[in-house]
DNA sequence: GAGGGGCATAAGGATACCTTATACCCTCGT
DNA sequence: ACGAGGGTATAAGGTATCCTTATGCCCCTC
């Protein structure tokens, strides 16, 4: 669902935090290379927006509120969710030009890349990254060709040709809302079980609905699809509005399931699993910041 | 220091989102109230804006590419946050009109309370909290006058006449920037080398440093001041830019330290513990939100 | 090949925002 | 007590942004 209350902006929660730095509108204005008059406007209307006094201007300086303060801290997290999508988009838009070229499939860019970057950073905060996706096929062919450096791939074979290694483990997980009948089930369901229930699903070719129809025809079973949804982000909404129940990607829902918006059940007679693998080219040498990267990810190196 | 780069708003990055959930333009600035080539053009500038391709329109509707995919799921990030904001904004603004009125004090409200009312709203949605903070002994006060129906606070000392039940721990860490020769440093600082160590410093009277100050003079020992500073923010800050060492609550540095702006060097012959505690009148009987919240917590109840 | 759904463009108008200039206020020093 | 200085709010004017309605174009489907 839309944002329903106006939202204050990052820009005027950032001033607010350089008001709490350097201690005056003022000098906060000057680090935003904006007029004094606009930056207290700004301020002025982000109190409005929140509905409550974060500035005390009654003393010359304008000092923060114990309210204000609080907004700082709670903008904190704001900011460094911003900073990992910011870097994220600047990987992606290097394409290929950085010190350190990365390949990945969409799940792996989507949830594991960002919070490497970031720790890679810590160490290294110099290197420029770039960021390709792609499916795990062409990941590999990228690898073999030197067009990037390190690839990331998820399935369940080893790819042959490539230096390799266990990096983490993906599996699908069945969903439900936090109010379907499932939702405090105990008992594990059936591989029989869930291909009688019809599911919230994507299209036909997506790599998530394969995994699963293979793990089911194993068993001489197939799925029955409630509706055939185009995104893993549409399909969480659906199945959050309790649609109906669905198969997807553990790293897909780990923020939904920690928030509570969805509901983890616990499943049986079915390999749903598959790792996640870094791959490389064993003839050539690797930089120094892609060793970095690979031993930070827990790859024990040749 | 400021954000540097242009940073994409969320109402735009929501309404992609909308795009993923709804699968078309028009209906997600339907979803948003908001014609459709308002949102097409927003949409168009947010992809200007990152400098990326975020939708496919060659096929008649609008589908995500690969990248709009990533920007979504790193986005999703930054809502959570900008919702724990606004959900704690939201108990400051109700005022003591809530079902469930909470006391805290300032670390503890900018800390620990939106992840517990996060954690209260997957259970009951619907209850209005109020959030007022201030000094530990105003916190009491309010809980035995009834102003508030549970209060949090931090200190060594237990509250007599009120039900009261620890529920975390808070310590003063020393801490210093990655590049800072303490760093790397494993053998604990000791009290006498820490007190002859020019420190970065809140002003005389903040909580934080009478702690430091009383557990220092306990050893004969005083505090050396490089500078004060009237916020935790700036002294954060100001540790990061280089400028020398701070002591400060482990709960301020908490996100710092897991993003590698900060280190934590260890210390011994030092005293920096305090409890934070839960504490409601013994008399009046707590509404089932408020024993909702302390079970959560993980206080036992009588 | 005709119809329909969906997106982009154009024109016009309202709104929000920023900058410069200036007045007010508080604090501090003598 | 009084003046100086730093800091913030207000006012006026101009610009850029953003939205809405109207309309054209394109792709897909039947």
């Amino acid at each position: 669902m839309p944002l329903a209350e106006p939202v204050p902006d990052l820009i005027s929660l950032d001033l607010l935090r350089s008001v709490a730095d350097l201690g005056s509108i003022r000098r906060a204005a000057a680090a935003h290379t904006m007029s004094q008059p606009a930056a207290s406007m700004r301020l002025r209307s982000l109190e409005r927006t929140l509905g409550l006094e974060l500035l005390d201007r009654s003393s010359g300086r304008a000092r923060l509120t114990p309210t204000g303060s609080a907004v700082v801290q709670w903008s904190e997290a704001v900011f460094t969710a911003m900073g990992t999508l910011l870097l994220g988009t600047a990987s992606l838009r290097t394409e290929g030009r950085g010190r350190l070229r990365l390949g990945a499939s969409l799940t792996v860019a989507e949830y594991l890349v960002p919070g490497w970057l970031e720790q890679l950073r810590t160490v290294a905060p110099d290197v420029r990254v770039s960021l390709e996706m792609g499916n795990s096929h062409q990941v590999a062919e990228w690898v073999e060709a030197g067009r990037v450096d390190v690839g990331f791939v998820e399935g369940p074979e080893d790819v042959d040709g490539l230096g390799c290694g266990v990096v983490d483990r993906d599996d699908l997980v069945l969903v439900v809302d936090p109010s379907h009948p499932w939702a405090r089930r105990r008992r594990p369901v059936g591989a029989r079980e869930l291909a009688g229930t019809p599911l919230v699903m994507r299209e036909v070719g997506s790599g998530t609905r394969e995994v699963l129809e293979r793990a089911l025809a194993g068993l001489g079973l197939g799925v029955t699809p409630l509706v055939e949804l185009g995104s893993t982000t549409a399909i969480k909404a659906a199945v959050e509005s309790g649609h109906g129940p669905a198969i997807l990607s553990r790293l897909a829902v780990r923020i939904d399931v920690a928030d509570g918006r969805l509901v983890v059940v616990p499943t049986e007679d079915l390999d749903l699993e598959r790792s996640i693998r870094a791959i490389w080219a064993r003839g050539r040498r690797l930089g120094r910041a892609a060793r970095t990267l690979l031993t930070g990810v827990g790859v024990a190196l040749p």
